[in-house]
DNA sequence: GCTTAATGATTGACTAGTCAAATATATGTC
DNA sequence: GACATATATTTGACTAGTCAATCATTAAGC
């Protein structure tokens, strides 16, 4: 096994044990890592309002898992639904009030676990270690020059 | 959002983009990237046979997920049961002759998509990224089936 | 040696997505 | 203005898992 399919393998183990504690953090909530996910994209963009698709795209699944998502996330009142008076195809998503609050109180749940779970890396190497996963998604890191 | 919960944000997308390209890679086999994972614990462990605990723990699915997974496998001939004869609970899986020209037909196909997913980065980087990852696995041993 | 507890595997009911097709609307071309 | 094509979303049918309960078997206590 070439040593690049090795990485994918760990990095892939490492993916599990994160999903896992983190929507164990997230239950406290009432909601996933992926629900945290659209909540958080939602609550940093713009205007506070995105076209499903875009959501989509941001978050790495496809629009009708968005469609599905969002569904419940709608029926408890974390998102609310507006329509776009330029183009009636698409059908924005806007963080409400309450789906606001949410929001808030997990990102601090979130932090916790995340940090917690990068623990044994060193504050250096944890930087380095998000600039090769950037250069690894073809995206240019957000900080540091090394 | 902190550094830590930034950088777990950017592996769960990368995750996404790995699992992707290589699930597309793998159907050229008939297998998904999961089940290549099954193929590889089998071809690589001593015996080539493993009780289906280990499979789950080694590949970081649930015990059920495992049997689920397994069903069409034995199906299509890809693996075999074996009947162990001190504990009759534990029934072992073992790489059928068939599987292991998959398994090995596979793991070519996997290194070559491996390798292009890793090129934005050096081997040095690529070594470092590994590093990390060991590390926040937490350096968890392979266990036998003894 | 009988009873209770632990272990390995499977099953039932469910969640979270996938893809392809359908629907609704917008846009470009003539 | 009508028609073909593209875009955003939803729906139907499906896959890949999860957890909790159950079954079969083994191990441990007395």
């Amino acid at each position: 096994m070439s040593t690049a399919a090795d990485f994918i393998f760990s990095h892939t183990r490492l993916h599990a044990k994160f999903i896992k504690r983190l929507d164990g953090g997230m239950s406290l909530h009432g909601i996933s890592f992926s629900e945290y996910m659209i909540l958080h994209y939602l609550g940093t963009t713009s205007g506070e309002a995105m076209r499903r698709i875009d959501l989509a795209e941001a978050i790495g699944i496809s629009a009708s898992g968005v469609t599905r998502m969002l569904a419940p996330m709608e029926k408890i009142g974390l998102v609310e639904k507006e329509i776009n008076p330029r183009d009636a195809r698409v059908s924005l998503v806007r963080l409400s009030k309450a789906g606001r609050k949410i929001y808030q109180e997990a990102s601090a749940t979130l932090d916790l676990h995340a940090a917690t779970l990068v623990e044994p890396l060193t504050e250096i190497q944890l930087n380095k270690a998000k600039k090769y996963v950037s250069k690894l998604l073809g995206v240019a890191p957000r900080l540091g020059n090394g």
